[in-house]
DNA sequence: CAGTGCCC
DNA sequence: GTAC
């Protein structure tokens, strides 16, 4: 992987954007290794396959999902949770690929949490018009860890609101390698997903891929 | 518990 | 804004 792209002198100021306090857009941070991060999605894929899961109110979600490392984020009729295995498999979760916990870390650390060490990454598949609506990240043991969120493929809007579900949000085009990092002030804002705009990416077709990095236990 | 969804 |  390139790492270096992290302490290369260009990854400053015009590759970081603020969205306030504890939360960063690092713009095109996973550009370099996107190739071998799709590799290994498709890897993951192959051994645990994405699922359109439904929430406790019984409403099926239009993102597909799986998971790698320790823990996986499922949800059912059950509730909202974070397991070892997957519900189809009752196996583990494929083991989280060194790039991907490498790349979460020097990301963590770029916006200024040094010490995140996830053990869960949720995989979302979005195909034209799925979208996640305003919810905030809160399944988790220790919000002092942050989120670290990768965009790979189809561009989408990200909404970035407040603490509270009716705080006004702010809109943010995420594209290919695209990185946001939230936490310590900002862990518990409210963010979605817009339905995603129907187009064709080089690497992925018609699809937007998220790795998200959570430590959740 | 379920607002990571839905509808007006 | 909010079902049950």
């Amino acid at each position: 992987m390139t790492l270096d792209l992290f302490d290369h002198p260009d990854f400053h100021p015009s590759w970081r954007e603020e969205l306030c306090p504890g939360a960063v857009v690092l713009r095109g941070a996973a550009l370099a290794d996107s190739r071998e991060l799709l590799k290994a999605i498709d890897n993951i894929a192959i051994q645990v396959p994405f699922q359109y899961r439904a929430t406790p109110g019984g409403y099926a979600m239009s993102v597909a999902m799986t998971n790698c490392g320790d823990l996986g984020w499922v949800t059912d009729q059950q509730g909202y949770r974070y397991q070892p295995t997957s519900p189809e498999t009752l196996r583990q979760w494929p083991a989280m690929p060194d790039l991907f916990r490498t790349l979460a870390i020097h990301a963590a650390r770029e916006a200024g949490f040094s010490d995140f060490m996830p053990d869960a990454c949720l995989i979302n598949r979005y195909q034209i018009g799925a979208k996640m609506s305003l919810h905030q990240d809160k399944d988790e043991e220790d919000f002092g860890q942050p989120i670290v969120s990768i965009s790979l493929g189809l561009p989408a809007v990200f909404q970035f609101g407040g603490l509270e579900r009716s705080d006004k949000t702010q809109r943010v085009n995420l594209t290919h390698g695209d990185i946001v990092v939230w936490g310590g002030p900002a862990r518990l804002r409210y963010h979605g997903i817009l339905p995603l705009k129907a187009g064709e990416h080089s690497l992925t077709g018609q699809y937007r891929f998220n790795l998200t990095f959570r430590k959740a236990h």
